[in-house]
DNA sequence: TATTTATAATGGTTAGACAATTATAATATA
DNA sequence: TATATTATAATTGTCTAACCATTATAAATA
């Protein structure tokens, strides 16, 4: 008949307040939160639980505590990286291989080219064509712009997902290549006919954009990334031989 | 030429040191840690800084912290709530609208039902059926089984992220779902038409994962799940109206 | 035997102090 | 005067020591 009551240890209900009030827009992203001695007296506390209260906002991305005069508690603009953390303790306690991250990804790198297909603006295919260019310099000089090339790389699979307009995407994509590259990265060779390789798919991805083509540019991201973990996992399986 | 030398607070390494053990298997899920005055002991730290630390681990869902007698931090098994969490807060924080979250539905239910349809066994299709059986008794009741019937829409769901073995689609189908529901419960109104037109959507679809056809169960998932959005637009606006 | 009541283990909270960090102001030096 | 150095003070980080609140278990009682 009734449930039980709702008994919230202090630290929650400190926690709850201050989330509530960012949500609100009563905090806004930048500003400070009072110095700890103070919000201790506010929220009538020992300073050990309000400490708690802010390590766990700390934890789920809200704030940022800094340390020395001018520091405190800083209200944060809300990003991807507690996501990213998440599928990274999901992958570490391995309840998640990086085959499953793969396949994923050929999925949602897919979505993500047709959406920009049927949505892209001329402007945004001129900033794509820019990074082609840039792209192109990198494979020109060979493997020793490999990491530039890697980085332009992830520009253009990200300005694609800016494309969507949806930042889910955006979170998901960044979620997603931020766990494959942590594990990935000690495979990464990458020969200049390999850059060459990329290279090309990303200048059919780019045209099959601009006319608009989503099928055939969700089959290019999906191959391009297929072609990436089919290479790293080669390469791992060499690693695991020696 | 150098990096700044890493100066970890205490907190933080206690956090590693705790996640280490977890990830490599010296602690195990459902293993409880020692007594916080045992612990401080082992780590040589005052409580209140493992106290910042056990919080951490909490709000990361690595462990969970029971009161009283025979209570302590318990070691959990990573689930998706941390990753459901942080779309939430994303969602609230007005990064993401509801708009965003049911178009990224659409489309990772469509590529769930495609690859249900890829990968399922006879098994698996004799567990949708019976889920089918019950949603169809909860139709004919009418709509004081809607509470029920949606239930067994959401178990029929996760039945096909079951299906294609990957968790990475478990979990991002539950993380939707979560949020969408959150705040789309109050909208929520079901008649029977509405029942039975979503029953007839279910039928389909596990007649297209039988049959393997799996750009029809592809379609069937996304329609099935605009009807839905455009439900809830629908009542909405009419709500904002009043 | 069933119920109630104490016991003790354990997390939750408080208080007050000192240490470490750092932006800013004051001071010294070229 | 301009620049480098040094003190100052604000602020988080950590420590110690105690008491409160919750709860499983054992003991006492009906």
């Amino acid at each position: 008949m009734f449930q039980t009551a709702k008994q919230t240890k202090v630290f929650q209900d400190v926690v709850e307040q201050i989330q509530k009030a960012i949500f609100e827009g009563r905090l806004k992203t930048g500003d400070t939160l009072p110095a700890e001695r103070e919000l201790k007296k506010m929220f009538n506390i020992s300073r050990g639980t309000l400490r708690e209260a802010l390590r766990v906002l700390e934890q789920k991305g809200l704030i940022e505590i800094r340390l020395g005069v001018g520091g405190g508690s800083v209200v944060k603009a809300v990003d991807t990286e507690q996501i990213s953390e998440s599928i990274g303790l999901l992958i570490q306690s391995q309840k998640v291989s990086l085959n499953h991250l793969a396949e994923f990804r050929e999925d949602v790198e897919g979505i993500v080219a047709a959406h920009a297909a049927e949505k892209s603006s001329s402007h945004d295919i001129e900033k794509l064509k820019q990074l082609l260019d840039q792209a192109q310099a990198c494979v020109e000089k060979g493997s020793s712009q490999r990491n530039a090339f890697i980085e332009i790389d992830k520009q253009i699979h990200m300005t694609r997902a800016d494309i969507t307009g949806n930042p889910i995407y955006i979170s998901v994509l960044k979620s997603i290549h931020d766990n494959i590259h942590r594990y990935y990265d000690r495979f990464l060779s990458m020969e200049k006919r390999e850059l060459q390789e990329n290279y090309q798919d990303l200048c059919d991805l780019v045209q099959a954009i601009k006319n608009a083509s989503t099928d055939r540019a969700r089959r290019i991201a999906q191959n391009h990334v297929k072609r990436f973990n089919q290479y790293m996992q080669k390469r791992e399986q060499e690693e695991e031989q020696n």
